[in-house]
DNA sequence: GTGAAAGCGCTAACAC
DNA sequence: GTGTTAGCGCTTTCAC
């Protein structure tokens, strides 16, 4: 009678009720609820009981308490970087497809910014809190306190790294920039640029791996054509002074390659703008397959990344770890796609 | 001794194991670790004692622990549809603005999609999981199901709802539509038409209410401008049909609003194919000012949305209504600004 | 097969 | 001021 909680009206139920109302024990009902009928020993009238009574009082298990007893949280940590907003462009397909395979898992997901000091979103990454997480996309610089969090299965999505312990799935990026670079050569193109505008100097100095990736693409493809005395990687101009660049002849290119889609329709823009005509004048290749590629005009050729396919793998590849599973490559490195459309035509020079 | 957990090196310390490093009760070091100074009454050595122990075992509170004792989670639920991905353009700032709220005032936000059946996502928002919830941009079919999500505070998003009893901040639409269709009678334009193209026919026929709000704003504008016998809206052509009917004078318009960013993109798109030219030709307007249509030839005019007040609003409303505090209208609208950019321009003929 | 009881780690009354 | 104790609601040994 003591701890005896009267089953007011308007307060939830709880085990407790629910086994009074069935005339049995608090954990015999929680058996019945939570295992299935082979894997224990239950009469089968007792465990009909134990339902019909949850059943009649609308019975949810506490989700809290759960948690407190199993030691378990079921959600899992998103973490991302700020400035590129979660689920932009490249992010929104594997967003999406982290969505969609954690809660078909039953999964929560918590959504974790990285924004300012560490201690604020290191507080989100414990294991007391979260059973896993998923780093999005992240930067050198994060990366390093990243690697720290221990003590949690992780995965990270769009990062390369030689540190072996970490399990990763990325997109062949230097793939993609060799097959983009192929396109052009194949085009007739001999003096092909690579345009690239770092986000702001970092504290760190280092961008995205990507940009390393995309780059060394580019370089070998142009070595392997025999143009790698042509390579011209331009990092230093904002958009339009590097198109005034190539209408002085300061910078020859007849066709170039830019980082990411932002940067392309960026670049795109300070082309038209100048009065010259893509693919006629000067031909453009990107990366990242959003929709919008297909509305500018000329459509943009770029390469598709398989974002719905990293998201889906990463969420797999962490719902495993987290059930004791550590199984499987380290790098899980996905095909790209070269999507030809109309910003790359043949050399008119 | 009976309970006494033995401080393996390896085991998380809890606050029976800084009581008794600091030879005090674990209810006492509990207050000093979590009231401020003033608030209780301890002895300053007391206290001191009970910190120094913390820290020397490094000890963190146990969020689960925490979770159930004081019946809160700290975490708010973030619903949105999948059909518009989370932080897609409109979205992108509103989410952003939460993000950094939230997390500011130490909330969690467990991102929520609402996908398929309901019953998968209704599992996320209860009360015993999270402490209230943000409902982002919800269709009036979504919208109903939430509604009878009782007991938990709730803020809807850019949803226009006629339920008196639900907090929601939204943009003023109408007002946006006003001012973009006054913009183009300005120009000189007098047909001008409203272009929607609806996602599908969903199972409730019901659209978005932005889009009821637009074509209201746009109507009366028009009305006003004793120009209520040219009012067309056309939402039964895809772009390419609409583009063909103008150019076959079957639809008189020499400027056009469009729905949002995303559809003008690809009507634009559509324009130019055909050979036509914007703005001498047709002008275009739109809503929702995502950053790439600035990038667009010619760059959109649009109407752009106070996204980022909107999701800090949202948070704070929010975060206030879980602390008890109901103060305040029900509906919050918040004014939008037109951004005349490239795309509109004086009528031609 | 079923039930009693001991946690999970913390907070909050309430004595002392 | 500080310690004792009773929960928060569920899971899980372990007797019976």
């Amino acid at each position: 009678m003591s701890a005896a909680s009267s089953p007011k009206s308007l307060h939830k139920p709880t085990l407790a009720d629910v086994a009074r109302e069935a005339g049995l024990a608090t954990s015999t009902v929680s058996l019945a609820l939570n295992r299935p009928p082979d894997e224990c020993r239950l009469g089968k009238e007792t465990r009909r009981r134990a339902l019909m009574a949850a059943e009649a009082l609308g019975y949810r298990a506490n989700w809290r308490a759960k948690a407190l007893a199993q030691q378990k949280t079921f959600t899992v940590a998103v973490i991302y970087a700020r400035e590129t907003p979660y689920s932009t462009g490249a992010n929104e397909a594997i967003s999406d497809a982290l969505a969609q395979t954690f809660s078909a898992e039953g999964y929560y997901q918590l959504l974790v910014p990285i924004v300012g000091d560490s201690s604020a979103w290191r507080d989100a990454v414990r294991p007391d809190r979260v059973d896993g997480c998923i780093v999005l996309n992240p930067k050198p610089a994060n990366l390093s306190v990243i690697r720290e969090t221990t003590g949690l299965p992780m995965v990270l999505v769009n990062v390369v790294d030689d540190d072996p312990g970490l399990t990763r799935v990325v997109p062949d990026d230097h793939d993609g920039a060799r097959q983009l670079t192929e396109h052009l050569i194949g085009l007739g193109h001999r003096n092909i640029g690579f345009y690239f505008r770092p986000d702001e100097p970092n504290e760190h100095g280092q961008d995205h791996f990507s940009v390393t990736e995309r780059i060394g693409g580019y370089r070998q493809a142009m070595a392997d054509a025999g143009l790698g005395h042509r390579v011209s990687v331009v990092a230093d101009l904002d958009p339009a002074a590097y198109v005034q660049s190539i209408i002085d002849r300061r910078e020859k290119a007849s066709a170039v390659l830019v980082y990411d889609h932002f940067q392309a329709m960026h670049l795109m823009h300070c082309v038209q703008e100048r009065g010259l005509r893509a693919p006629e004048d000067l031909s453009l290749g990107t990366f990242n397959d959003t929709r919008i590629l297909e509305y500018m005009n000329p459509s943009l050729t770029t390469v598709a990344l398989p974002d719905h396919d990293m998201g889906e793998l990463a969420a797999r590849r962490l719902i495993r770890a987290m059930g004791g599973d550590h199984a499987g490559a380290r790098e899980v490195r996905l095909p790209v796609r070269l999507k030809v459309r109309a910003s790359t035509g043949p050399v008119s020079s």
